[in-house]
DNA sequence: CACCTCATGCTAAATTTTTAGCACATCTGG
DNA sequence: CCAGATGTGCTAAAAATTTAGCATGAGGTG
């Protein structure tokens, strides 16, 4: 279930790292080897992030004397691009029709709480259309 | 921006070819090429169902006598998994945050109509809740 | 200081992906 | 019946990904 970037040229490994950027913010090459499924070599791991940051996919920073990587594109560009890809693939692009998949899924289980933010950002649609 | 399926192991052309064929539900070879980012040869897209039919991402029918390839997972599941990987990679697993993304976004657009079922669906998971 | 640990950069090699191109079969039209 | 389109299967090679392993530098400790 990949799901990244709008970038189409990354490997399976340079997505997988990626999602795990995501995911944790920012986490260096050993944090990242552990939370890789099936865990390549540390080595592997640093030698992928180079190579990505050669390809401007991630960006790093110094702490101490060890590398935190970071992704380069924005968390939230990523974000949208992926959602968009989802709803184009599986759901015709509706967007109407995901949220709908969302609040059916059993494992979704919607609290109290967010079920009153939908309403309140649905109403706020309302008056908007 | 890659969102398929969970299987981890496919490579960037064979996760382009099952987006395509998410989206076209099925389609032959030559489709498939045609739809595909920075077209590949025809031989190569042909090589490559042909690959991933013995890994079990594809299958085909025989129509005449060519081939028809699908999906061989059930777009139901392809798609509740990328949905979440998605959740879990961008939103910390929260379907939530999900659709208020998806409601923000101005390329999103709701009819009235969309807005009135995803009402219903939240007033029945209330119900529910 | 000598040593151990944990970083990095690099290169070279193994493995996987991706591609092209042949050989052969079926259908269609002249 | 033959030629041209279009289909398939296959194999071999090119290209890209992924991996391991060495050399080196910084920091900390007895």
């Amino acid at each position: 279930m990949p799901a990244t970037s709008a970038v189409l040229s990354v490997s399976r490994r340079e997505r997988q790292i990626l999602d795990v950027l995501f995911r944790l913010k920012e986490a260096t090459a050993a944090e990242i080897q552990i939370a890789l499924p099936d865990a390549p070599s540390y080595s592997a791991v640093r030698a992928l992030l180079r190579i990505m940051e050669d390809k401007g996919h991630v960006r790093h920073r110094e702490d101490g004397q060890r590398y935190v990587y970071l992704p380069a594109i924005a968390a939230e560009s990523a974000r949208r691009s992926a959602l968009h890809h989802v709803l184009d693939t599986f759901f015709e692009g509706s967007a109407a029709g995901a949220m709908a998949a969302l609040i059916d899924d059993n494992a979704t289980r919607l609290s109290r709480e967010e079920l009153d933010r939908l309403q309140a950002l649905i109403d706020r649609a309302r008056r908007k259309a």
